[in-house]
DNA sequence: TCCGAAATATAGAACGATGCACGTAGAACA
DNA sequence: TGTTCTACGTGCATCGTTCTATATTTCGGA
């Protein structure tokens, strides 16, 4: 009576389920899809079924008709552990979906690579969470296709896509606030390259926040490339200047790092001589030897937030959504308060 | 005349590209897949169609009878950076193909998620590279179901999938072998807990080596796991014995930094009181104050190689191969020779 | 000029799910 | 008992490819 013919592969189709269960083959698709006008009995006989033949959904086959509950991660170059608590924080949020992520590697930030994208939307997936691309004009494009979220990128205005970000402004700010209560004045803040809107969010709040407390007269942004090489030089410049600054607020933990290596080459004292705050709270602060206060961003927070922000969005939510994490800064030993032996203001 | 109806989505199929050429639509299929029997005029006439319309396959339909081009890459949580390189060199060998790498992303090493490995099988993926995984009969059932390549996993013996390693035997010769030309001769290796093939293969060369110098005496290998916490507790042990080593020889880099932390902190001079190892050569070696030597395994050459395997493996070959790539030892400040001031024996 | 083989092109049936449009059973109510 | 409503089930066309079996063209040689 077995209606199906002898096929090599011999796969568990959803017509075998239905087959088992006494069904149409349009019910078990409907108990698959959790759709409406499914009976309680009806899904567990189902559900026993698809358990005891093994069934499993063919990805391929769904796509040519509706979703296929998988999402494209698309991340920059991630030599930055930071980035693997975004995918933390996304797993976290998919678990007890049935939705997967899979990540792509976006190798020309700040823009997203066209074939990148491309092939994801090729690959039917169901909607996209780019993180770190800020060419705004481009996202806009990509939304038109596909349910986008974007991590790290201030566009909050646009209404096609949903936004989530660390606070940028209030990282700095914490640093800022942390730095002088801590005896720092003369402030300067290391920052990247870049026309992308997280720098400029971050250096404002930078900006605004050493106005605010009186210290407009010491606020010096540098800009300086992510390549070694450039790091050390700026700093070294920084660090032999004569007007040098107390402090150093740096653009990530790395970038730290190598600041206090320079420094340290010269024969600075950290903090005593110069003060030095990161940004990421990644793993490396926590050397003995560097010990590097760090504004944390919670990566997990922002992957969690946007992976579901992405899937209402599938489920068809229009209006936009732009969320913000608030971060938080973990004092360590480059940023202690400096000895009282010293006077604290420049010059 | 125009046969396609006004559907909403309105994408273009293979259908329309073979209407446009004035071709069957089996002829487009078969430029696509550069099967035989294509003139050349065909094919260019095919092909400027597919630019002119802008054709674009549709990926989830090929996946119902054919391939995807798709291969799946599976990494253990990266916070490695080293794992950037190979995804770069699995890219740089998938450029100008048609095959396109999707990663996923492992929390269970040193077995394989199944649930990851299903979904990429679900997806019809063509192949699946696996990166640090050593459950050899996990990786056997599942060289079953799908094309498979390993990286990082030394059971070269298998006949079912391929391997490609650095050599981790001789990384550890390396090490050893700069370690006693620079004047070290107590020489401990701080290395894993863990039951992996590479853990053993560059142990087995760190002792091998140690022998042949007739160190033999002094080899003494300590494992520990990979949280900071213990990694910090085994340093701090291994450097306050009364037979404490000359020189040290860690597992990872980041595994080293903590040791030089630790070492720093406890007053000692690197290199002169303790000279310090490290493994893959990532950019945190080049800090001036940590400047450390280490054994870098081209992760470029890793996954370049491990990538090409799996593509021949996709198109047909049965035999296995088995891959090992040379590292190459990098001399920074943390293990030069030792001030000719001070005996060079123990005790 | 015709034949047969080789080379190239074609039609159309899969592949495995989805979801529309529809059918039906049984409850609720008169 | 008949009517209406609702919740639940079902049949089947459909998605865009691949690939087999078959048809057609080309071409060298007799």
């Amino acid at each position: 009576m077995k209606s199906s013919g002898g096929g090599k592969p011999n796969r568990i189709t959803i017509r075998d389920v239905a087959a088992d269960a006494n069904v149409s083959v349009a019910a078990v698709s409907k108990v698959l899809r959790e759709a409406y006008g499914v009976s309680p009995s009806m899904r567990s006989k189902v559900h026993s079924s698809m358990a005891k033949l093994g069934y499993r959904p063919h990805t391929a086959a769904r796509g040519m008709r509706g979703q296929t509950f998988t999402l494209g991660l698309i991340l920059p170059d991630f030599r930055n552990p930071f980035f693997a608590d975004i995918i933390d924080g996304s797993h976290d949020a998919l678990a007890g979906t049935q939705y997967q992520a899979l990540i792509g590697i976006n190798r020309t930030t700040p823009t997203v690579d066209e074939g990148l994208v491309n092939s994801m939307i090729d690959r039917q997936m169901d909607g996209l969470l780019i993180v770190g691309a800020n060419d705004q004009a481009q996202l806009i494009e990509i939304a038109k296709r596909t349910p986008l979220v974007t991590i790290g990128n201030h566009h909050s205005s646009n209404q096609v896509y949903d936004t989530v970000n660390n606070d940028d402004d209030e990282a700095a700010r914490l640093a800022v606030r942390h730095l002088v209560e801590s005896g720092y004045r003369n402030i300067t803040m290391l920052s990247l390259i870049s026309d992308s809107t997280i720098i400029k969010e971050r250096e404002r709040g930078y900006r605004d926040e050493m106005n605010r407390l009186g210290l407009g007269r010491f606020a010096r942004i540098v800009n300086a490339s992510q390549t070694p090489q450039d790091v050390q030089k700026t700093a070294r410049a920084i660090l032999t200047a004569p007007d040098r600054p107390e402090a150093i607020f740096c653009w990530t933990d790395f970038i730290a790092l190598q600041v206090i290596g320079v420094a340290t080459e010269l024969g600075r004292r950290i903090p005593d001589d110069i003060a030095i705050v990161g940004h990421d709270n990644t793993m490396y602060c926590d050397f003995a030897q560097n010990s590097l206060t760090s504004v944390d961003q919670s990566g997990q927070m922002l992957g969690l937030k946007a992976a579901s922000l992405l899937i209402e969005r599938i489920k068809g939510r229009e209006t936009p959504e732009h969320y913000l994490v608030a971060p938080r800064l973990v004092v360590r030993n480059s940023s202690i308060r400096r000895t009282p032996a010293r006077p604290a203001a420049a010059s």
